[in-house]
Order: structure tokens, then C-alpha cells, then sequence
DNA sequence: ATCCGGCTTGCCATGGTGGGAAGGTCAAGC
DNA sequence: GCTTGACCTTCCCACCATGGCAAGCCGGAT
């Protein structure tokens, strides 16, 4: 367990903590400030499979290698892209593959922007009916108010009025 | 046992099931299909306090008046203009109440648009960035694409390009 | 009397994130 | 040495809104 262990380290035996330090790995909170990703979300994606299992210390801390880092950064950048977790997945799952086609990968990101575009046609349409009735609502002391009588009108509201 | 027990009382006596039906009263199955909110989501919406506990049989159905269709049809059509259930439970609040003014309801909706209009923007951003990378992947056989070089470069481009 | 469909409660799951408790570890200061 | 404070570990709970399933009553029609 000295030079060759250390040597073959990667996913391997545990190692110590100093040590660890030295060889340029980081504790779940470097981790965390490096990549953006928060400690308990790393926990948590390493818990659900997403990401492989980190080394740990003999205190059975765990430690991140730059590779490591690297992962966690694509982690992130897919859920700013607003990817779910599944997505990301078979993202990470590509991108490890060497024999992978572009036309996979589109095809996914392409899914990703239909999914957007339905939810934003969605919330478009949300905001302008509430919007119009907001408009017509004169917002003043008196009680009287479109947008109450829109919700307790009940006729016939629950699609675009024809 | 806080707020939802505490308003676990209901507003009258038991009656007799036969007896309610001839008065005019539903069972939550016809409710929900009267009002398009699940059952289910009927017997949440009590738990948590939305609504008042409906009355009951003997036989301990939950029966609903006309009136309680109408708060059923107001909650769900809040809920398809994407308030939230706490956002609902202050327009109830509002539409129960003759002092209201028009401004606090306008001001409730305003900023349920600010909100809805946040969110579009967010998506909409990322529908762009992934559009754009779509773009200018290929999408062929090779395995050079532009979307996972995004995803995995990591330099800078944790937020928009300025 | 029997049967089916509806009702009751209660628990579990989703997705992604945060919060916190209870306990172990490390490094620095005395 | 020993204390202290910042970190780490696991585990459980909460959110929001909804769906599903199961075990066990009830209603009305046969």
C-alpha cells in the first residue's frame, strides 16, 4: 500500500489526507467552490449514480480529483442549461463515448429546446391572459376587479375564450 | 396537527347520503369531474387548509355544495394561470373579503407576471444557447460536436457572454 | 346476498434542492 | 498534550403539486 497503491489511486484504495492534499485532490467543499456545484448536490448526484463514486480518505473523506472536477463542471453546465438529471445521464454517457455521433447528442439538445418551448409558449400564454386582465383591473380602493371575477367566473374560462 | 388540524372542523352536522344527493350535493368524484380537480388533489387542497373541510355523511363521504364547486373552479383556474397554492390561498383570501380593494389583487397578479416573466426569460436564454449550439452541430456519424464541448469546456461560460 | 364502483385513509414516489442533527476528523493555537 | 472551530460523514425532513396503490368501508343495482 505505498508506491504502487499510490500510483493506482484512481477509484482505488483509500489513501490519507495529507497525502491526498499533495497529489492535487480536494475535499467535497474545494469541490464544491470550484465547480459550483454544492457539497450536498455532489452527495446527492454520487448517491443516485450520476456521478462514479469519489475516493475517499481513511477518514473516509471523500476526494476529487481535476478529472473529477471536470465532471461536476459539465454536471453543472447541463442543469444551467436546464437539462434534467436523466438527460444529463445519457450527456455524460455520450460524452465518455468515444464511438458516439454528433446526431445523438443534437438530437437530445434538440428534445431539450422543444421541452423549453412548449413550457415558455405555456407561461407566454399565463402571463398575457393575466397581464390583459391586469390591465383592465383599475387597481384602486374599490373591490370591484377583473381578475377576481376571471378565477370565480367559472364560464367557460378554462381555455381561450372563442 | 397545526393549521390543518385546527380547521378540521366541518361546517354542519352529518346528513344522510341519500338525503344529500336529493339536496343538490356532490360526492367528491362528481365534484371533480364538475370542476376538473382531481380528487385526489380535492382532499390535499382540504388537508392543507386551501379549502374548508367539506361536510360529510354518516358514512363519512365528503359532500360539496354549488359553493364549493365555485371555490373548486376558482383554485383550479388559478392553478392553470400558475399562482402558486399560496398565491391562491390570498386571492381566496381577497375574493371572501367585501373591504378588499381591486389594487391588492392587481398587485398579487402583477407580480405573478414578474415572476412568469423571469422564468420565460431564463428558459428562453437557454433555449437560445442550446438552439445556437444545435446549430452549429453537424449532427452526422462523427463524434465532433459543439454542444458537448460546451457542456465540458468549463471556461466561463457559467452564465451569459457579455 | 352479492357485486361493482366509489369512497375513506395512509403511505410512497416524483425532481432537485435546502436544512439540520449527531457524530467523526483535521489543523491550528495554547 | 488539549481545546477549538471548521470541516466532513450519514441520515432524516421539507418543499410543491401531483399521481399511484392498497386495504377496507359504503351505495345501489342485480
Amino acid at each position: 500500500m505505498s508506491a504502487a497503491a499510490t500510483r493506482h489511486r484512481h477509484r482505488g484504495p483509500r489513501i490519507e489526507a495529507s497525502e491526498a492534499r499533495q497529489s492535487g485532490y480536494f475535499n467535497i467543499g474545494d469541490a464544491a467552490q470550484a465547480t459550483g456545484v454544492s457539497a450536498k448536490m455532489i452527495r446527492h448526484y454520487e448517491s443516485i449514480g450520476l456521478i462514479q463514486a469519489a475516493d475517499r480518505t481513511f477518514a473516509n473523506y471523500r476526494i476529487y480529483s481535476e478529472n473529477d472536477l471536470h465532471t461536476l463542471r459539465f454536471v453543472k453546465r447541463g442543469r444551467s442549461l436546464g437539462f434534467s438529471i436523466k438527460q444529463i445521464e445519457a450527456l455524460l454517457e455520450l460524452w465518455s463515448k468515444r464511438g458516439r455521433s454528433s446526431a445523438q447528442v443534437k438530437k437530445l439538445a434538440l428534445q431539450h429546446v422543444d421541452d423549453l418551448n412548449a413550457r415558455i409558449a405555456e407561461m407566454q400564454a399565463m402571463r398575457d391572459t393575466l397581464q390583459d386582465l391586469a390591465n383592465r383591473c383599475h387597481g384602486d380602493e374599490r373591490p370591484d376587479c377583473p381578475i377576481l371575477e376571471d378565477l370565480a367566473c367559472a364560464k367557460g374560462h378554462d381555455q381561450k375564450h372563442p
